[in-house]
RNA sequence: GGGGCCGUAGCUCAGUUGGGAGAGCGCUUCCAUGGCAUGGAAGAGGUCGUCGGUUCGAUCCCGAUCGGCUCCA
């Protein structure tokens, strides 16, 4: 009887743990925590990065887990082959243990071959190691300790050398690095597989990858040792149980097949035979590869959407959702109903599946639906392409519209497509890809490059010697002196920042905030106070300093300079903006009320799911099933104001984060993950209080978050809130932006003088209040205004609409009545087929009727009618002619151009029927009389 | 981060050399009708997403902005 797969983690962890007192650490998150050079987390290494660039330290030197990775999207991207084989996943499990500059390659070996031996009982004439033969052309050797480890335990014929590319590990083109040994596992047996090993063989598999970070790269030709050494190995969770339980595909164990079975029911699906090619087998592989993936990223706080991660999500979803349709013919929505199974699964392992599940599923679901209205939008057009085809061929255009406006990949169009003996001009598609590529690759802005310092230029600094920012005094924000000690202009770094040239520059200690946790970076000033010795003629040198951000450790502080020449080495004083600062703190401060007060009035559940504090407002996103109404948000500003009002005291405190988790009211973000110790950001009672009793009841009236920002000293700071707007996000996730200080006071302000405004029109009379109704009504649309002000005054402006309509209706017909027998009065003195007139006042549509009037009794002359519109110094002209006239030369268009070139203007239409307009009132019985010309030359 | 498409009546959408805002469904009223999408007639309902520009004139062309969809990195 073969282990579980349960078991078979369990086994791993408890060997190094209880073998080498290694720590069992959890894994971390799928969405990567600030680091923006990650779609998803895809290796154990991950969560240490840090520890490896020396940018940070654990309180423990031997580490192991199991960790959760996602390869999709981005440079190692697995999408496509998933299902095809038997080993490809988008979502697996990385086994690793860790070694942080404590043992190295002798224990690391030993306690490899001893697990998979003696603890899993493999046969070790089955395994084969591999281990980095060294590489002359790059000046490495080989690793020969590895390799007399290796032969203490196998044969020559089994320990084999590598080059650079299997067996030489590297994060990037710089930093740290180092050879690599690795387990193979032949699956036959009993025959002599070296030939095979590293060579795509399905059936002889690496199994566990040991890393040996022993340099740090520091350029294409210079290799450091590192004082400290690493061990970084990792172990495919999924492939390792298949060996284990002796089966030739990672589907075949017992961590897939409780998946399948709910595949089963759900799609009442044939049952799964194992079968590489068939498709239904492979439609089982991506149906349950794809739940695992979703479940895990969802609940690890990912959202589908339309760019970033979200995006992944949204083709892994729709991918999933396509197999599971144009497979097993299912119709409605059903692969939400697959996640439990998932959940059963891994949710011991990773208890955040099992604790949102039910998000997970209501996500999944309602991105199937979104999905399946889009794809109804796009059959529509195919279809429309599918009858216009020439020769059976769908015309590259349309399938390119299809993937482009619809989201319907190319394979899906083509499989239409052959279901009705049609093919796709594939040729002519790609075309049209490529060129939308190339169009896509030319934008880009030039002044978001310096924001941000790519990895290998991090490595670069901390090998030029520039350590992690010092930045503790960031909280108070006074000035400070400081030295600089790189600058970089957005591609590289240089010795200095020239006046008007943009750049971020790296100073060894700084009270600037940088951006961080949602929290807007400062802006503010560098005066160079001392110049570096030897360019003292130079002269001082200032830096305005329009954003502050974080790489790493280091704080940048990106500007512009603005006089002077600043180098690195100079001393300067480093002034933060005071009253930006004090802004941003009241927004922060009242943004932790705001997150207390929704749970206060709207109750658990709805968590957040991000926020953004500037200084000009505040934002929160938070989940949420509906819209809040009217009542609620004023409910929820009162909430926020009255903390406001009471005062209270702001507590900061570094604490051990388990000491901290266990207060009952912590608002913790769900997905981040939190340094320990942690910084408690308290409003109302002490920390020290809320650690002496943390399970009190009191506590629950106050707000106690994690969080690295900015805050008042006291509530009453803020001054007041208000509530600006809420509204929708994506799906299940809403926004609310607030505003304090003077901004929200300007809010309440305009409010007020709203309200004044209203009652003075609502005294109008009817002739006024259509145009002042007009004014009031445009003014509302652009003011600054409260939320639950808003919707209260667009209450009151609604019966006012209504008044100002039907006062407008009745002016309108009672002057359309004025015209119309002005118009009769024109036709009745005028002779002959032409009448022409001037009548003053009447807008476009008044002028209309009354010219059909005329023609109505005129039916086969021609009328040319001029108004006049003094106020806003325009003449206006339309004309119409009957059939008999035209033929006989007279064509509106033409005669409205004469008449109206006439005063200053032009025109044009059709010949029946044409209206024109002209600049100079002064001259509209001129445009008259040439119209009269005009016609009495044809007619006559 | 960058590109493409879309935004017109309560709903689904038409609307080209730039020249008078439409259809179907729904709604209101009247007439007819012993029936599950009943027939007929009349009517209401529109800042053509918002702001700016070009023009005598913009739903239409241009620019910005907001919202929805979508693709690429």
């Amino acid at each position: 009887m073969s282990p579980s797969a349960r078991d078979i983690r369990r086994q791993f962890i408890d060997f190094f743990v209880e073998k080498a007192a290694h720590t069992e650490v959890p894994s971390a998150p799928v969405v990567p925590h600030e680091d923006p050079t990650l779609l998803f987390t895809n290796a154990g290494m991950n969560q240490f990065k840090d520890v490896f660039l020396g940018q940070g330290t654990r309180p423990y030197t031997r580490a192991v887990d199991t960790q959760k990775c996602i390869r999709a999207g981005g440079k190692h991207n697995d999408l496509e082959d998933v299902g095809r084989d038997t080993y490809h996943h988008t979502f697996f499990e990385m086994l690793g243990n860790w070694s942080f500059g404590d043992y190295f390659k002798a224990e690391a070996i030993e306690w490899a071959f001893e697990l998979l031996t003696e603890t899993y009982g493999i046969d070790p004439d089955r395994l084969h190691a591999s281990y980095f033969g060294g590489a002359p052309s790059a000046g490495l050797e080989a690793d020969d300790e590895a390799r007399e480890l290796w032969l203490r335990h196998l044969p020559e014929s089994r320990v084999l050398p590598f080059g650079m590319k299997d067996n030489f590990w590297e994060m990037g083109d710089t930093g740290p690095c180092g050879p690599c040994s690795e387990l193979h596992f032949d699956r036959i047996g009993n025959r002599d597989a070296r030939a095979l090993v590293n060579a795509d063989d399905p059936d002889v598999i690496e199994i566990w990858n040991l890393v040996f970070i022993q340099f740090n790269r520091e350029s294409a030709d210079r290799l450091v040792p590192l004082p400290a050494r690493h061990v970084d190995t990792g172990m495919g969770f999924e492939r390792l149980v298949s060996v284990l339980q002796d089966k030739r595909s990672n589907y075949d164990t017992d961590l897939w097949s409780p998946i399948f079975e709910r595949i089963r029911e759900t799609c009442d699906a044939p049952v799964y035979q194992g079968i590489l090619e068939a498709r239904a087998d492979m439609a089982y592989r991506i149906l349950a590869d794809h739940a695992r993936c979703l479940t895990a990223a969802i609940a690890d706080g990912a959202m589908p959407g339309a760019d970033g991660r979200g995006y992944v999500l949204r083709r892994i979803l729709r991918r999933a959702v396509r197999h599971g349709r144009q497979t097993f013919g299912v119709e409605k929505p059903f692969l939400a109903s697959i996640i439990p199974s998932v959940v059963e699964a891994l949710g011991d392992v990773f208890p955040e599946m099992r604790q949102r599940q039910d998000q997970v599923m209501t996500v999944v679901n309602e991105e199937e639906e979104a999905f399946r209205r889009t794809l109804d939008r796009g059959l529509e057009l195919f279809d429309e392409a599918a009858g216009r085809t020439k020769g059976g061929m769908i015309e590259g255009k349309d399938a390119f519209r299809l993937h482009d406006t619809f989201g319907f990949p190319i394979d899906l169009t083509t499989v239409m497509a052959e279901e009705r003996s049609m093919t796709v001009d594939l040729e002519a598609y790609e075309g049209l890809m490529e060129a939308a590529r190339q169009r896509s690759r030319s934008g880009g802005d030039e002044t978001d490059r310096v924001l941000t310092i790519p990895p290998d230029g991090l490595a670069k600094l901390s090998s030029l010697g520039v350590h992690a920012t010092r930045d503790e005094h960031k909280f108070e924000g006074t000035a400070n002196t400081a030295n600089v000690r790189a600058i970089w202009n957005g591609e590289t770094f240089v010795e200095h920042l020239d006046a008007g040239e943009r750049g971020a520059v790296i100073l060894d200690r700084t009270s600037f905030y940088g951006e961080q946790g949602g929290q807007v970076g400062d802006t503010g000033t560098l005066h160079v106070s001392r110049v570096k010795e030897h360019h003292p003629a130079e002269g001082g040198s200032v830096v305005r300093i329009e954003h502050t951000g974080r790489v790493g450790d280091y704080v940048l502080h990106v500007g512009v300079g603005n006089e002077g020449r600043l180098h690195v080495g100079d001393e300067v004083e480093a002034f933060a903006d005071p009253d930006r600062r004090d802004s941003i703190r009241a927004n922060h401060t009242t943004t932790h009320l705001l997150n207390l007060a929704l749970r206060d009035v709207v109750g658990e559940g709805c968590d957040q799911r991000g926020s953004m504090v500037s200084d000009d407002r505040l934002r929160f996103d938070y989940a949420a099933k509906g819209a809040l109404d009217g009542a609620t948000l004023a409910s929820i500003e009162e909430s926020v104001n009255r903390r406001i009002k009471a005062g209270l005291k702001v507590h900061t405190a570094v604490v051990p984060l388990d000491d901290a988790k266990a207060v009952n009211t912590v608002r913790a973000v769900f997905g981040e993950q939190y340094p320990d110790p942690v910084r408690v950001v308290s409003v109302g009672p002490s920390v020290e209080a809320l650690l002496g009793d943390p399970n009190c009841e009191e506590w629950m009236e106050h707000s106690v978050e994690f969080c690295g920002g900015t805050h008042l000293e006291t509530t009453s700071e803020a001054g007041a809130f208000v509530l600006l707007s809420e509204q929708g996000l994506a799906a299940g996730i809403r926004r609310i932006v607030g505003l304090t200080g003077a901004e929200a006071a300007a809010a309440v302000e305009n409010a007020r003088e709203m309200r004044q405004r209203i009652e003075q029109v609502q005294s109008l009379d009817d002739t006024a209040l259509p145009k002042a109704f007009d004014d009031l009504s445009r003014d509302f649309e652009k003011l600054t205004l409260g939320a639950t002000e808003r919707l209260s005054i667009d209450d009151t402006l609604r019966d006012l609409r209504k008044r100002a309509k039907s006062a407008r209706k009745q002016a309108r017909s009672q002057s359309n009545d004025a015209l119309l027998e002005r118009a009769m009065e024109l036709a009745k003195s005028t002779e002959g087929p032409l009448v022409l007139g001037r009548i003053d006042g009447a807008d476009k549509d008044g002028l209309l009727g009354a010219m059909d009037a005329i023609h109505g009794r005129n039916p086969k002359g021609a009328v040319l009618l001029v108004s006049v519109d003094d106020a806003a110094g325009k003449v206006l002209i339309v004309a119409r002619v009957s059939k008999p006239l035209i033929e006989g030369g007279l064509k509106a268009g033409d005669w409205v151009k004469v008449a109206a070139q006439a005063c200053g203007g032009g025109g044009g239409g059709r010949p029946d029927s044409a209206q024109a307009g002209g600049k100079d009132p002064a001259r509209a019985d001129d445009a008259l009389e040439a119209a009269r010309a005009h016609a009495r030359q044809i007619v006559d």
